[in-house]
DNA sequence: CGTTGACTTGAGTCTATTCAAATCCTGTGG
DNA sequence: CCACAGGATTTGAATAGACTCAAGTCAACG
């Protein structure tokens, strides 16, 4: 018993310490005390390994998510079984709230890419706390305002920019701050995720990074990346955006 | 004068008019009646001629729009001369409305495409409405949802389907109810527009249409296009969406 | 050490683009 | 009412970009 006393109580840290990361997203972090005691009190705390489906596009929804750790992915799929993978989402994210606005229908599926810790939290709380407070309404209208501004960055990025640049957007997005002049990280999940993220191929990712690699000093060893000078590799990927470097990760 | 005072008349008449059909929109329709009475003494009528930009992407936003009748298109621009156009708006819908959640700065540029009756309305009074008013907010989180569905949607399309397929979905939509076999229709605006609205170049949607002309059996003379059998189009178009035909504008 | 999955590379193909030229349409001035 | 200029659309030819399928390489893991 003193083993599952000591597991069960390592288990509500862990459950407390993502009830606090929770309340510090901008949907929650402005709501008044006795609604979000409403959703600290019902958060669920879930381990989901790589593969898992949490919910699919057209499911009702029940449930909307908070990433403690790990990576998610939201997706379509279509009938002939081809996939687009709309957004790739980790620590600090909720996904799956849209729905509340969509009929109660999920628009996107939601998968787990790796290991991830998450808060499963009853949408029904969230719908009412919408109608009921405005201060909820207004984070909700924040937050579902951060999603539009990103699609339009997505859809322009589709339209106008080639594989290279794409890529090359997202490499600048990884470099945390606006004004470093050089970079050094790890890719955050696998190429072929990434590839299906910017909307290509992996074969096709694989040989425009390649392309990358000739045109600017940018290094790739595995998932280590180098970007020796920042300002070249945005002059070469951002002469299609309508933006200028940086491009903002909008999460 | 008496001419003059003629025309006024007639102007009045018209900018009634104009306010009735914003009455309708659905982000004013619930809104109490002395939030309403502040947009309605504002509004101002304007007349528009084709080419007239009403804002570029990342001017401060001063004003939203109301489309009384005509075509207005909202892009971006690249550096380098590219624009991809996000959507072709028509009566009774409303832009640049985001921009007031967007730290005021419009994400799109705004285009007359041919000539449009409009309704100007400060973009202060919006705001204020929606801080001030539960219901406003709502509304407002009601029409940026519609909006990320819709762009949801166009990622989708881009991501998974062929032209000849995206003019398919784009010539279904046009069938205004659901449940039609066959229908006749003249294209909206500009073949070259649609092009764009679709992610084309305007050679590429000749084409594109010409094949979706031999492959099924609609029928296209000028801006004329007659679909004979639905369904038929409907699975030649949509074996890459996820979703059911038909694919709602979500206007 | 072999297996598995991720990634890369090669070859061929297909789709959409570019550039150029032809054709169609429409509004305008005569 | 008609001829015509200018824009819209279509068509042709060549090209570029991305995709598919197949094969090979690499690294992690049991």
């Amino acid at each position: 018993m003193a083993e599952l006393l000591h597991i069960s109580e390592h288990r509500d840290t862990k459950r407390s310490d993502a009830i606090t990361a929770l309340a510090r997203h901008s949907l929650f972090s402005n709501m008044p005390e006795e609604i979000f005691a409403e959703f600290s009190a019902a958060a669920q705390l879930m381990e989901s390994e790589k593969g898992q489906m949490l919910f699919l596009q057209d499911d009702p929804s029940e449930w909307f998510y908070f990433v403690v750790s790990g990576w998610i992915k939201l997706f379509r799929e279509t009938v002939d079984g081809g996939e687009a993978v709309l957004d790739v989402l980790t620590s600090g994210h909720i996904f799956g709230e849209a729905a509340i606005l969509d009929g109660g229908i999920h628009t996107l599926g939601a998968a787990v890419v790796e290991k991830t810790t998450l808060l499963r939290l009853p949408a029904t709380i969230l719908k009412n706390a919408i109608t009921k407070n405005h201060t909820v309404a207004l984070g909700m209208l924040a937050s579902v305002s951060r999603q539009r501004r990103q699609q339009t960055q997505d859809i322009e990025k589709l339209s106008l920019q080639n594989t290279s640049q794409r890529i090359g957007c997202f490499l600048l997005r990884m470099c945390k701050t606006s004004d470093v002049t050089s970079a050094e990280f790890k890719l955050p999940y696998d190429k072929s995720l990434i590839a299906a993220r910017l909307g290509m191929q992996c074969e096709t990712f694989s040989r425009a990074l390649n392309k990358l690699r000739k045109e600017t000093s940018i290094t790739v060893k595995g998932s280590s990346v180098g970007i020796p000078d920042v300002s070249e590799l945005a002059s070469f990927s951002c002469s299609n955006c309508s933006q200028e470097f940086p491009c903002h990760d909008l999460h």
